[in-house]
DNA sequence: TATCCTCGAGTTCA
DNA sequence: CTCGAGGATA
């Protein structure tokens, strides 16, 4: 009765052929396009043929094909899901996280197979676990029917409407050999980019996030209005029969997923027939190092013995299979609780808050500790004392607090976690400036946590590079009152050193080896005054980033470092004068200007210069300075009100900086009365006329210094940007930057469409990732160095 | 003015 | 590695 086309035609009949027409290759169209990739025709067409189907639908309401397409918008909501009952009950398979499990799974399938004394290794069938939904189709004379949630095992809710809006499963089985009733078993879940533009539109509508595909995949299908599971892209993977009636089974586990496939039903093209223990492992290894690249999320693989009828041979242990393993990957997420929130005191005097977590195992590491980065983030999430919540260690080594569980907070509830007003370490207020995320403690050097940080930022690897001045002595040292600025670590003696390690191990209740047997640790103590003493002649760049001066990192020390050429001129730079150099604009220069304004910054330098520290590879400033001590430049630098670039060039048109300094009538000039008025403000403010006259008069003093000309900086990598990512084999990343900069080239830390090339070593992540989606060039070490010793055949 | 690109800063664990 | 925010640019 559904073939309408071989009934005599007339005209409802036309009709009826052609809506059969339609369902079979609208139905074609959706598998070619949502399980194969592959779509053959353009999507206005498809969008052409739907209506034309609705429309004859809807005028025959009576012969609508049960596989009609047009069922996957969703049907109306209903009140509630029906029970179902299983033919056969879906049950769960013994788990293994161990490589013994997975010995003792195969000696016991041996020993069931009779094959322990014999050399034959056993067929598995292994394939993925996804981390999703099992669920169990049913298909009769190959037409979808039901669909049913795995539930306790034995009995499942109908989510038939649902399932139906999933568009890679087949409404109807292709193929000639269809059984009568077949019930498929497999899981429903969510691609990891579908959930990350699901989770995007819940934000933007102001809804709930999902925390994870897999309760994304949940929730979708338990919308009681099938129209929002429509709209949510769910996927499908088909797994294994339940129950099958009117076909011959296949002779093997492979088999039947083959025999799937043919059927149009999604099979993952992860699957594969392996051998013996060896077999196993091997595939758990090759997915386990593809994992974070899949798609989607899945918590480990399967096993199961590939020969149905070995299967059936082996049988049932209480309600597992005795054929099939779950060899699962370590979690990577986990619930736990939360026993505090503290915070900790950056350098800056960041006030972070930080999760206290009861310890648990995530991605095979013991995680404690969570950031939970800043105060909004906190009240976003809503993540309270006592809660229960997902940890995740994802693609990163970062651990991260995803979510609350809500139905597990404590009652009475606990309060609205709140950050604290004050400075936890010292007391001194903690500001949030308008617009900012973070707040700080206003309590600066004075504060001992921000001492502590200072001198562990100044020591460290990339700034002074003190070997052997960790987080432990620092602390030690500071709560000693052995030092108090950073010029204080240059005068330490061994004595001292002594001493405070002496502190350090009490405190600490730890009595080193060396310590028990009763001597003094002198060559250690020696070792660290000479690794300190060894930091005292640093690149003028790394003592410029070791100071900590806000806004300047690594990339902007060197530029001041580059253009300046010596301590003494940044240290007398005006805000003006810096903000001419190239990635200088005005937050940083006022910050670096204002560093250096303190006097207490201006003594703690000095200091450290009396105890010998001195600069390596000062120079005159760059030759290239010349162009932008230009007198207009300079005034728009200054951030006067309203001063732009074209009204500084009016104001100096015939007239120098120091005749300015000097005016006392600004509106002879043509320029507007506003402007005028704002330049007439700004001259009024005590100090700014002495401002301009010393920007002037430095100017000149540079001018002066400056060479005439500068050698051409063409480098043979001049203009290219390199990004590097991942281990190299036998250099640091380090290490091949500095021979890219040496050859003229830019290292920079995140690729974008300017970036030349990515060079890419072992385990590398996101960006190389990236590097493919934009099409930049990508080079392993080899390449890198083949490039650069193609630049130097090139210059000889 | 909006958008893109970089830089700075903070972070976990073995 | 990721976020926020500063700087450059169209």
């Amino acid at each position: 009765m559904s073939d309408a086309s071989s009934q005599p035609a007339s005209l409802p009949d036309n009709d009826l052929a052609r809506m059969a027409a339609l369902v079979e290759e609208l139905n074609r169209h959706i598998y070619n396009y949502h399980v194969l990739d592959a779509p053959t025709i353009p999507d206005a067409e498809y969008d052409r043929m739907f209506r034309e189907l609705q429309e004859l639908e809807s005028m025959h309401p009576t012969r609508v094909s049960p596989d009609t397409p047009t069922s996957r918008v969703g049907a109306a909501p209903i009140p509630e899901f029906k029970q179902v009952t299983h033919a056969v009950p879906m049950l769960s398979l013994n788990n293994g996280f161990q490589i013994e499990d997975v010995d003792n799974f195969d000696r016991r399938v041996r020993e069931g197979l009779d094959l322990h004394q014999n050399a034959r290794e056993v067929a598995y069938a292994a394939e993925l676990k996804f981390d999703g939904l099992a669920m169990s189709l049913r298909y009769e004379n190959g037409v979808f029917v039901q669909a049913a949630t795995r539930g306790d095992g034995y009995t499942g809710e109908d989510v038939t409407a649902n399932i139906r809006t999933v568009r890679v499963i087949p409404l109807r089985l292709h193929g000639p050999d269809i059984p009568d009733v077949l019930e498929v078993r497999g899981e429903v879940l969510m691609f990891k980019d579908d959930f990350a533009k699901l989770n995007a539109r819940q934000r933007e509508a102001g809804q709930k996030e999902f925390a994870n595909p897999r309760n994304a995949a949940a929730g979708s299908l338990r919308q009681l209005d099938a129209r929002i599971t429509a709209q949510r892209k769910l996927r499908f993977f088909a797994y294994g029969i339940g129950l099958l009636e009117g076909a011959e089974m296949p002779e093997s586990h492979s088999g039947v997923l083959d025999w799937f496939d043919r059927l149009g039903l999604p099979v993952s093209k992860e699957r594969a027939v392996v051998t013996g223990r060896d077999g196993l492992l091997g595939y758990y290894k090759d997915i386990g190092a593809r994992r974070d690249s899949l798609p989607y999320e899945i918590d480990g693989v399967v096993y199961k013995v590939d020969r149905l009828a070995d299967q059936r041979q082996l049988g049932f242990v209480s309600r597992a299979p005795r054929f099939a393993l779950a060899h699962k990957f370590p979690a990577e997420e986990a619930l736990t609780v939360v026993q505090a929130i503290d915070v900790q005191v950056g350098r800056t005097g960041a006030i972070t808050p930080v999760a206290r977590l009861v310890p648990v195992s995530v991605g095979g590491v013991t995680v404690t500790n969570a950031t939970l980065h800043n105060e909004d983030e906190v009240r976003r999430k809503d993540v309270r004392v006592g809660d229960t919540v997902i940890v995740r260690r994802a693609g990163d080594v970062i651990p991260e607090v995803m979510a609350v569980v809500l139905e597990r907070r404590p009652v009475p509830q606990p309060p609205v976690y709140e950050l604290p007003k004050t400075c936890p370490v010292c007391g001194s207020h903690v500001v949030r400036e308008e617009g900012e995320a973070i707040a700080r403690c206003s309590g600066g050097l004075s504060c001992a946590a921000q001492r502590k940080e200072a001198i562990r930022h100044f020591a460290g690897r990339r700034m002074m590079d003190i070997e052997g001045l960790g987080d432990r002595y620092i602390d030690s040292l500071v709560e000693c009152n052995l030092i108090h600025g950073v010029a204080d670590l240059y005068k330490l003696t061994q004595a001292d050193l002594l001493d405070m390690k002496r502190l350090a191990d009490e405190r600490e209740g730890v009595t080193p080896e060396t310590v028990r047997q009763g001597k003094v640790p002198t060559k250690w103590a020696d070792n660290l005054l000479g690794a300190i003493a060894a930091s005292k002649q640093p690149p003028l760049e790394r003592l410029l980033f070791a100071l900590g001066i806000r806004h300047v990192g690594e990339s902007t020390a060197k530029t001041l470092a580059d253009w300046l050429g010596s301590l003494a001129l940044v240290r007398r730079a005006p805000a003006a004068l810096l903000r001419v150099l190239p990635d200088i604009g005005g937050t940083v220069a006022e910050s670096i200007a204002e560093f250096f304004a303190e006097e207490k910054n201006q003594r703690a330098i000095d200091a450290l210069l009396a105890t010998g520290v001195a600069p390596r590879g000062e120079h005159v400033p760059k030759a290239q300075l010349r162009e932008k001590l230009d007198e207009v430049a300079l005034l728009a630098a200054l951030d006067i009100p309203k001063l732009t670039e074209p009204r500084a060039r009016q104001l100096l048109a015939g007239r120098t900086l120091d005749d300015l300094a000097h005016l006392r009538v600004f509106s002879v000039f043509g320029l507007p009365d506003t402007i005028v008025g704002a330049l007439e403000g700004w001259m009024a403010q005590p100090g700014n006329r002495d401002i301009l006259a010393n920007l002037s008069a430095l100017r000149r003093e540079l001018l002066e210094a400056l060479p005439e000309e500068a050698a051409a900086p063409e480098g043979g990598l001049a203009g290219k940007t390199f990004v590097l990512t991942g281990t190299l084999p036998t250099m640091s990343r380090d290490a091949a930057g500095a021979l890219i900069e040496a050859a003229g080239g830019k290292v920079s830390g995140s690729v974008s469409k300017k970036t030349s090339y990515v060079v890419a070593g072992a385990e590398a992540g996101s960006k190389l990732e990236k590097a493919g989606a934009l099409g930049v060039t990508v080079l392993d070490e080899t390449g890198l160095l083949a490039l650069l010793a193609e630049l130097n055949e090139k210059q000889e």
